[in-house]
DNA sequence: AAATAAATTAATCATTTGATTAAATAATTT
DNA sequence: AAATTATTTAATCAAATGATTAATTTATTT
């Protein structure tokens, strides 16, 4: 009622497409595509179900923006660094890793929801990723190339991945096993060095 | 018609329950269970609607019966290696990284299936996993610990499982960039020697 | 062979679910 | 303030979908 609480509100509430885009991206990213139900979305936004067709005419459609935005934001933490001239190969090695634990502690079912969705819908999704000969001629993988002519550069990039992303994408199963929370938590953190090393060992050691 | 096609018949064709399970088995895999619809998979099988009722009762337990058989075949590959006795440390991360990427080139969307069919039923699914004390116990983190008692061996095992399993995880993604399936699968068969080797190599460099 | 049980099918049901409509309310423009 | 436009709601629709039923065919038992 007062100016304070209406700029607060203006502030801190978002706008009803928001809102709605907001409870997609929870509803979706936790049970899927095929298990969320739009009821669900409205429900969690706290709207009328007619809105969210209002602002966004479909689940898919609006399935469609979420998902560009989850893939920009797994993808968007590899892509800069892949390409950046300026850095080694070990700070890139330390930015990955160190990026995607950070992001990942606080978005844990970001990779195995874009990838479960691009399994179940190859065809639309997988087109998306125009990532192909992208990644194949970025900086990162000539640096690796020069390190190690030997071994394909990829071996290194799916060992980098595999050990900063499986943590995250097995988090129902390894969390439990850890010790909860804290535990896992932990370990996450340790990882942020430790991976960086280890893939540095494995470029160095004959 | 013949005593020969008879005898073909009854070797070759499955009993129409295990025609649904199967099929179930594709379906539920490729699309996961909210994506998939108990029609494609009385189509897969061959076979009328109400039959997949008339077995299984509901789709729900259809579902039930095939994630249990994905499970017990995702895990059955470490829980033994986990616990054999007779083995060094060396000898499990061989076998371990051995009979996943062989059982996955044949399987490439276990891991996938099963870990996100937890992440969006957590409650069902990740109790059945009474993996908690055992994994903790068993005779692989022992020996982990023994080589390397400055690092939790959970890191270890992370590594492991995540080089194994996360470049079948992220096929759909790493397969096109990598240039087909043919380079996919000459990678794959390149880990199965160098995982162990990388992780050997972890444990013994201070 | 007759009777009984098991397997299969076509048709249908009931519910869920994505989407729409028409009316009501709120905001903006004239 | 009146008119217009944008937003929101309750009610409803139509299609999809899991499940059932009653009848039919096939296999097994007596």
């Amino acid at each position: 009622m007062t100016g304070m609480a209406k700029i607060a509100k203006a502030e801190l509430d978002l706008t009803t497409e928001e809102k709605i885009k907001e409870a997609a991206g929870i509803v979706f990213t936790k049970k899927g595509y095929g298990n969320a139900r739009t009821r669900d979305i409205a429900e969690e936004a706290g709207i009328n179900l007619a809105l969210l067709n209002y602002y966004f005419r479909s689940k898919e459609k609006l399935f469609n923006i979420v998902m560009a935005e989850r893939i920009d934001k797994l993808f968007g933490v590899l892509v800069p660094v892949l390409n950046d001239e300026s850095t080694t190969l070990e700070e890139k090695l330390e930015q990955i890793t160190g990026n995607y634990i950070t992001m990942l502690l606080e978005h844990p079912d970001l990779p195995i929801f874009v990838l479960s969705e691009i399994r179940s819908n190859p065809e639309q999704l997988a087109s998306r990723l125009q990532a192909r000969q992208q990644l194949a001629e970025s900086v990162f993988i000539k640096q690796l190339k020069a390190k190690r002519s030997d071994i394909h550069p990829f071996h290194f990039l799916m060992n980098l991945l595999g050990m900063t992303l499986f943590p995250f994408i097995a988090k129902p199963v390894l969390e439990p096993i850890i010790g909860g929370e804290d535990n896992y938590r932990m370990i996450m953190e340790q990882r942020k060095k430790l991976i960086p090393g280890w893939i540095k060992m494995m470029l160095e050691t004959a």
